[in-house]
DNA sequence: CCTACCGATCGGTAGG
DNA sequence: CCTACCGATCGGTAGG
């Protein structure tokens, strides 16, 4: 259907490794990344942040449904039994990291600044790359497999976003109001923005020659760019 | 993690569905619309062509793995082992919708015309939005679905994005190239491009006040100024 | 398109 | 944190 961008460089057709710069790349099925990291304070100790950690590396890679709790057991090296002695169930483990996932990326859009409408929404737009760059693997369970979740456990998380989508929302709409931003639809703007920043999680990964704060700066470009306000 | 927009029209908090405007709107866990819809020609006739759309909506709301034969068995009113007699097996139905999906979605990206920089991009972002905004279910499938295809099974479809993905990275290189468009990284352009008409499938619905037309000229207004066309 | 059935695996519990 | 085990459900097949 799409273009889920990414340059392929960890997967090919050739099974020949060796096959050098003439093989085809092959983008990945959902993600690049896969360098396991959890926010500072996020990763429980001993066994209990090493469940989280093995699941959030299963989970990005083969889904929740697709992933036993044998197979994330044997991650852990223990028997699946003993996850029961930290997690109430599965889902438990997963509405852990949905958590986690919304509520770090919520906290730094709360701590963008900003007050003049450019620099506010450079602000947001680079808060929200960044934590989709950093944490592609979190992103993705927490955007992705949010729908495994009952509507009762997925509730917290569907607050969270209603919230940072109100806020983007206000950004716009105080630019425009400020004469600042010219958007046909403020709305429409809020889902472009909000949209490109998401999908960041899907195909960046460390092997690309960009750091995470450089595609949150171009990203925020980006956005102003949507916003009206023309480049320099 | 993520504001993927939708204005929550079709869940709220409250059970009681009289509680009127002031309830507060929870967004989807995962897709909004609703409609089982196969572009022209891809249906097939018959049970087959049942079980495709019955899949379709099965597999958008719960995923290849949290839908099991016989959910998709009763959906169609038919008994498991008859899903045989259909396709060889489960993975083959995904694998179908998988293909349907992306040739559909690339057809129509090379079908979109326009000769300078700016009619053409405005023309394949608009093929690449209409795609989504007026087939989601199948977008969302085939976006979010495809990890679970075998890598052999995914590949057709991983050859097609890489293409699609080739295509707009061109015409943004054109018109940089033609002195039209400013672009600070042309990779960047392209996911940024990509990635917020991707996500339309997500939040887009019927019941929305837009047609899917009105979303992809205001798509490709977006797309246009981040290429550095400023808006009139 | 059905009934009947296969072995494998699922999430989770008992009891220590 | 383990062994042992539960009933339920999984994708798929045999045979008609």
């Amino acid at each position: 259907m799409p273009w889920a961008p990414a340059r392929g460089h960890n997967e090919t057709m050739a099974s020949d490794r060796s096959a050098g710069p003439t093989a085809i790349p092959v983008e990945q099925r959902r993600i690049v990344a896969d360098e396991v990291r959890l926010p500072p304070g996020a990763m429980p100790e001993g066994t209990q942040g090493r469940i989280l950690c093995e699941a959030l590396r299963l989970f990005a890679e083969r889904g929740f449904y697709g992933t036993s709790i044998r197979d994330l057991a044997q991650a852990c090296g223990i028997r699946s039994a003993t996850l029961y002695a930290h997690f109430p169930t599965k889902e438990h483990v997963l509405a852990e990291l949905v958590r986690v996932g919304h509520e770090s990326h919520h906290a730094r859009l709360l701590g963008a600044g900003g007050t003049d409408p450019v620099s506010r929404l450079r602000a947001v737009v680079r808060a929200h790359v960044l934590a989709h760059a950093e944490y592609p693997l979190l992103a993705v369970v927490a955007n992705n497999e949010l729908h495994a979740l009952s509507p009762e456990m997925a509730a917290p998380a569907l607050l969270i976003r209603a919230d940072g989508r109100q806020l983007l929302l206000d950004t716009l709409d105080a630019g425009v109001d400020a004469g600042v931003f010219h958007v046909p639809d403020t709305f429409m703007a809020t889902t472009a923005i909000s949209g490109m920043g998401m999908r960041v999680a899907n195909w960046y990964d460390r092997g690309l020659p960009y750091t995470p704060e450089e595609i949150a700066d171009t990203y925020a470009e980006f956005a102003l760019r949507v916003a009206g306000v023309g480049h320099a």
